[in-house]
Parts: C-alpha cells; structure tokens; sequence
DNA sequence: CCCGCGGTTCGACGATCGTCAATAACAAAG
DNA sequence: CTTTGTTATTGACGATCGTCGAACCGCGGG
C-alpha cells in the first residue's frame, strides 16, 4: 500500500482496495492519484451528480447506497442501478466524455470517494490496468443490465418483486430468531420505479406478496427464513387453486 | 491503411475501418493482426458461436446480421441484441476470459471477421488504444440496454413493437412510392423475443397494429411514409374512442 | 396426392395491469 | 395540537396479458 516515494495509496485503507480500479498504478502515479483523490460525505438524499451535468471524474462507493436513476419528460423516471460500497459509478460519462445520463442520489448516508477527472484521465493513460479495470466494471454493468432485460421478458411482476426483496435482504436483513428483517432503504416509488410499474400496481403487488410470507409494513420488511428459498418461484396456478396466487 | 513493414491492414478495405478497434495499431502489431485475423461466411441460421462454449477471439460483423440470444431452461430465450455489420460481439467473454453467456446466430447470410483469442489478447496488451476502443463498444452496449429497460418500464407492448418495426425499416426498409417496405429479417418469435411477449400475444399485437397504418403480411411489412412520425404514441384514449386504440 | 410437422394464428377465459379519482397515513412545519 | 403537503393505499373500470386448446398455414418427404 506504500509506493517507493512513500506516499501511501489512498485507497489503501479502504476495504474494497484489493479489487481497487486504481490499484495497482506504477509508483509514480500514487502521488498524482492522492492529490487527485477525495472523499464526500452524502446525507440522505443528496445528489451526487445530476442527469445532464458535466462529468467531474471517476466516483467509487465507499459506504451507503446510491441510486442511479433517470428522469424522463413527463416527470417518470426509472430506477437503473443501485451501487453498493465498493462499486464504480459514473464511468461511462468519463470513458466517453460526455454529460451524465443518469443522476446519482445516496439512499443512505454514504461516503463517495472521488479522482478528478483531468487526472483521472493521465491515470487512465498512464496505467493500462487502470482501464482494464475499468471495462471489467462496464462488463459487470452489461451484466446485470442483461439479466434485468431478461427478467422482465420472462418473469411476471410479482416474480420481480420478490427476487427484487430477496435480493435487498440480502444485502440489508439481518437474522432475527427465524425470521429475515430489514429496513427498506427504498421508498414505493423507488420499488415501483425498480420493477417498472406504478406505485398503484407496486401496491397492490405487496398486498398479494403480504399473502405468501412476505411481512411488509411500511419500510420494514420479515420474511420466515424458510420462505426465502422458494418464495416467488411457484407456478400461477391460474384454474385449480385461484385463492393461493 | 499500410504498415511499415508493407502488410495491409486486415480491416483497411472494409467500409468501418475508420472506426475498426484494431485501429490504429502500432506498426509492429500489423502482422500479429493479419496472422490472427479470419473471415467467415455465415449461412442463414448458422450459429457463429454457442451459448457456453469457449471463447475464440473477437468477432465484427461485416456483412449480414446477427442475432444474440440467451436460452434459459425451460426452452425459453431471449433475443438480448441485433448486431449489425461494424458492430463488435464476443467481447464481453474475451475480456473477461469466460464461457460466451449468450449465442449468436446469423438472421440474414452475413461475414464475420475474426481475430483469434491469443493473438487478440496480445495485441490488446500491447495497444492500449484497442483496449479503450472496446471500452467503448461496451458502454454502447450498456447504453443500448439501460434503452430497453427503460422502454420495458415506461412504454406498453404495442409502442415497444411498433418503435421495433421503426428501427427494423430504418435499417432494411426502401423507399417504394410514399409507402416504406421491408423484408422482416425476424421470425415472430424473434419479434416476440425481443418485446419479451409470448408469441400469441405478438400475433395480436400485430393484429392490432395492422389497424393503425402498418400492413404486416407475413414476413413483408409496409407503412405509409407519413405514419412514421407519430405511430405508437397516440394516448391509449382509455374511454373516448374504444374502437381507435 | 396425402401425411406430418413446425410455425403461426385465433378464440375464450381468468388474471393482471394502467388509469383516474378519492381516501388514508404520515411527517414536517406552524 | 393543528395545518399542510407529500407519500401511500384503495376502489372501480376497461384494456391488456398469459395460457390453453384448437385450427390454420406452408412445405417437404413419402
């Protein structure tokens, strides 16, 4: 985590250093990336950057949750992404240099850390792992773009929302005697927006879920630990049992 | 389009050179490219690459289209992507040195230009123009696919077909008096993969459809030149005028 | 010519969805 | 505590959707 001029890494302390973007940089650039680097604390709702600005460099989630989002005409606007404590946001604006497309907003109280665009660039120049790096995080976005388009050709909109709880749970529950709890860090309509469909549908889809294990009051959200494993997965059922669907 | 060492450039007579990843190359690279570089003539139908299998190098299309597609159990696929002569595919697996998640198959008889696995990765290694060229086409990929999930939350199953057909005749349609008319490179259920409807649903969609200015027959569609400015995004008229939605 | 086969369409049914409008719950501010 | 504005829910309605079964089509092989 030490370079040979002795400045230390300024990721070197986080717990996501290992799979870093800007590790390793060869030793000469650890003083140009510590003096291009910065943490920001967000409160709770606060913007990152906003859908249409200028892009300010390369950001990478250091704690909390961000929500990427985009807003179109008409006042809707569609949850893409969230980005946990050690992704990468913001990239695509800076590999293309272009304006952002999306807006980044903290759900959470979350810290971002930041590398200035102009020398994120002679990083990027300068490291070719760097930008290897880089285009493994597009891949890991192309990814989960994939297997989102795929769940929304294939899988109902109940189905969705309860892999969307699941996975949530996963990254939020906590175990309490035998039952799965969290706080939602997500407001209806951000789980509307996520599933795509309107709050109204979103509602009525968590009445029908409140039927087959899920517990969704408010943001908080128990399921028994035994439901997690197939909940959400059963057949329609559409004719021989209508009351279990 | 000529090296030093008197090699032409494998892409150089291809109309995309310009915006070839694989250019510009070092000079010293041009013979690695022309040794690892191989064209191949796709049937209808013919698969360039199974879903699972080992990737071979880096594939762009040069004539004809491809169709990438993911199956899932139960017989079931999902037409994720068109890929259209200068377009890149393969990438994803050969950056990330795994199995192809998705399979390509030619819709029309097209050729595909190869560069093979090693010599591609050595040549990336040594040029780290072509890693940010592909950098580039996988934020094209992710741009292309926040679109469609975007168009999968906010517009309905009739708007999403008909802006399908749109981008369809602006890629093989041709002017015929003021009507404009294609040969659909896709069968209804390559449509209906791409909409994410069952095929059933399609046939009603294009049902419906046919009562808006679009004459489909078959594989052989024609709209008049003036409907496609505004088609697919008249309001549904919910209670005004059943018969007109 | 007939047969069979895969792709496509159609009819009917219940389930689900989107929309509008009204209500309820809630939180922040006064 | 009340007010006020936002967020979430509910009811009702017609439209759309997914599913099943059956019919239809084109086409190649017997």
């Amino acid at each position: 985590m030490r370079g040979d001029t002795g400045i230390p890494h300024p990721c070197g302390a986080c717990a996501f250093y290992p799979d870093s973007v800007w590790q390793p940089v060869e030793n000469g650039s650890i003083s140009m990336l510590a003096r291009a680097f910065s943490r920001k604390e967000l409160a709770n709702g606060q913007t990152l950057f906003d859908q249409g600005s200028e892009n300010r460099g390369v950001f990478c989630v250091s704690r909390g949750l961000i929500a990427l989002r985009t807003h179109h005409e008409g006042g809707t606007s569609t949850l893409l992404r969230l980005a946990y404590p050690g992704e990468v946001i913001g990239f695509r604006s800076f590999l293309e240099d272009r304006l952002h497309l999306t807006e980044a907003r903290a759900l959470l109280p979350s810290r971002v850390c930041t590398v200035a665009r102009r020398d994120a660039r002679r990083l990027v120049q300068a490291n070719p792992t760097v930008l290897a790096r880089l285009a493994s995080r597009c891949i890991s976005e192309i990814d989960r773009s994939h297997e989102r388009i795929i769940a929304a050709a294939t899988a109902s909109n109940k189905q969705r929302l309860a892999a969307l709880l699941f996975d949530l749970l996963e990254a939020h529950g906590e175990r309490e005697g035998n039952h799965l709890r969290m706080h939602l860090p997500l407001s209806r309509k951000d789980l509307a927006d996520l599933i795509g469909v309107p709050p109204e549908t979103l509602s009525r889809l968590v009445g029908r879920l409140g039927k087959e294990g899920f517990a969704i009051d408010g943001r908080n959200v128990a399921i028994p630990a035994r439901t997690a494993a197939k909940a959400g997965t059963e057949p329609p059922l559409t004719k021989t049992c209508p009351a279990a669907s």
